[in-house]
DNA sequence: TATTGTTATACTCTATAACTATA
DNA sequence: TATAGTTATAGAGTATAACAATA
């Protein structure tokens, strides 16, 4: 058993934890909020998708979509607009404002990775990266491994 | 500007997010949460407190404190004493089933730490941790520029 | 029948403000 | 007066279940 993997973990959590108070104390004044942001983060990844699509990727209930995209829409966002083909379903689309907005934070998330890491010369760069990707490509198979064997039959 | 460091921030926070979620699907059945867990850790840090110290240390209300010690208390994991000088003030201790519990969790944490990392060599490891707390280090500067900034006079 | 989205309801975590008991 | 803890109230994010419209 290797004692540096519980440091690397708490160092992990430490920093995921900062990340996390600064964006949400940013988003003061926005009519944005951490679970209002994944969402329009999605939408900028994925383009217009109906809310049956953005609680499945989400993992989230179709009924908390509803909150959510209410939520942008009436901050303008988002909005709702009609399926071209399914007359059940909404497609949830960018505003113009929804739009400047993830281009803002794309580069927000840029700016904010970059001075992250100044002072990093490019070997411990290199090495954060592919030790991180390591990591994360552990834990997938870690909690997979765990949810499949708690949800069996 | 290091387009590096952007893809460090999401592999951080993508990893952060994972071992949040396996964390909380862990707590079934228990009777604690997230919000739980991190006053029972920090009783297990810091020993028996009152509550007005859980609460700065936690940087939540003392209201929001009531409730979490009611639901450690209600599952048997920690209980309030009188404080010994003053009346007013309670000191929540930790239970034995309290103690065994942060136990387990810690014995967890180390087991979960050391198979995130299995399969780095050890010096990958040693550039991960040392590359982790540079850019944890550089997170606290930032965050504290820019909070001594917006919070100003 | 099955699916999409909404509404109704409930639970948890959080905050602020008013209150009691004590310092 | 000031502090420790509780209660009342409110708001957000989440879930499940029942529902209407459509497929």
């Amino acid at each position: 058993m290797n004692s540096q993997g519980a440091e690397i973990l708490d160092r992990l959590m430490l920093i995921a934890d900062l990340i996390n108070k600064d964006m949400a104390a940013s988003f003061a004044g926005t009519g944005l909020n951490m679970a209002r942001v994944h969402l329009l983060w999605l939408l900028h990844h994925d383009g217009a998708s109906t809310q049956q699509a953005l609680a499945r990727t989400l993992g989230v209930s179709p009924a908390n979509i509803t909150g959510l995209v209410d939520g942008l829409e009436r901050n303008g966002y988002a909005e709702r607009r009609p399926h071209p083909t399914d007359r059940r379903a909404t497609l949830v689309t960018l505003t113009e404002r929804g739009t400047e907005t993830t281009s803002v934070m794309v580069r927000g998330r840029a700016e904010f990775g970059s001075r992250l890491v100044e002072g990093l010369d490019a070997e411990q760069l290199r090495w954060l990266h592919t030790g991180l990707d390591a990591v994360a490509e552990r834990l997938d198979e870690l909690t997979r491994s765990r949810r499949d064997t708690q949800e069996g039959p």
